[in-house]
DNA sequence: GCTATGATCATA
DNA sequence: ATGATCATAGCA
């Protein structure tokens, strides 16, 4: 049995600050590209075969009350109220009774906005792809017991990595496309994603 | 209480 | 193109 080995980059990797998220959603989603996304089953342990990490290659921004295609479009509701609360915050929920997505909160605390992580690239060894929002979420163990949860304390965590010149897609290029799987707002570019990563989901455009 | 609706994915 | 499967929202 090979126990996998975890890159060290992200046992010294410093986590985001709440600053890094209390900005326009748009910024916040071509930032997250390139950073680590850890969940640390076990807490500050050393349990490392616990610890799952990968690097983020797509995101998609969703603008609040602005954006017919956000949950937050209608305001705040029981669900969508940890969008209109502090930014770094952790907003999941459950889509089509399967699939978990994960989102960050961004901007000031009373505003909404959120950026819908979409695909990372495997770190640790994963059980099963990281490329698509409800696979990632799986592949993670991320679930609806995550939600509200702070990003800047864990054990869901996004770091900087603390070698940029390391690591396949430390030097990339940002693409921007419309959203995948949305009906309102269709056209709206505000899904980025690291250019040629294979990795990026494929997922279909939905048509009628 | 009830019903419609998905920011998905796998299979065909 | 279809189906699996369920939390949430909106309405009565």
């Amino acid at each position: 049995m090979t126990e996998a080995q975890i890159d060290p980059r992200i046992l010294r990797a410093p986590i985001l600050p709440r600053s890094f998220y209390a900005r326009p959603t748009v910024q916040v989603a071509r930032a997250l590209l390139g950073k680590i996304l850890v969940h640390d089953r076990l807490g500050p342990g050393f349990g490392a075969e616990r610890r799952a990490a990968g690097r983020i290659v797509e995101t998609e921004a969703y603008l609040g009350t602005a954006d017919p295609a956000a949950h937050a479009y209608r305001g705040v509701t029981t669900r969508t109220r940890v969008l209109f609360g502090p930014p770094g915050h952790a907003y999941v929920y459950l889509i089509y009774g399967m699939y978990n997505c994960l989102n960050v909160v961004a901007e000031a605390e009373g505003t909404a906005g959120c950026v819908l992580i979409r695909a990372i690239e495997p770190i640790t060894s994963l059980e099963g792809s990281g490329s698509g929002p409800g696979r990632l979420t799986r592949a993670l163990g991320i679930t609806l017991k995550h939600n509200g949860q702070d990003l800047t304390r864990g054990p869901i965590t996004i770091r900087e990595p603390i070698d940029p010149e390391a690591g396949p897609t430390a030097v990339f290029e940002t693409a921007v496309s419309p959203r995948i799987g949305i009906r309102q707002a269709a056209d709206w570019p505000l899904r980025f994603f690291v250019r040629g990563n294979a990795h990026v989901s494929r997922s279909p455009r939905r048509i009628s």
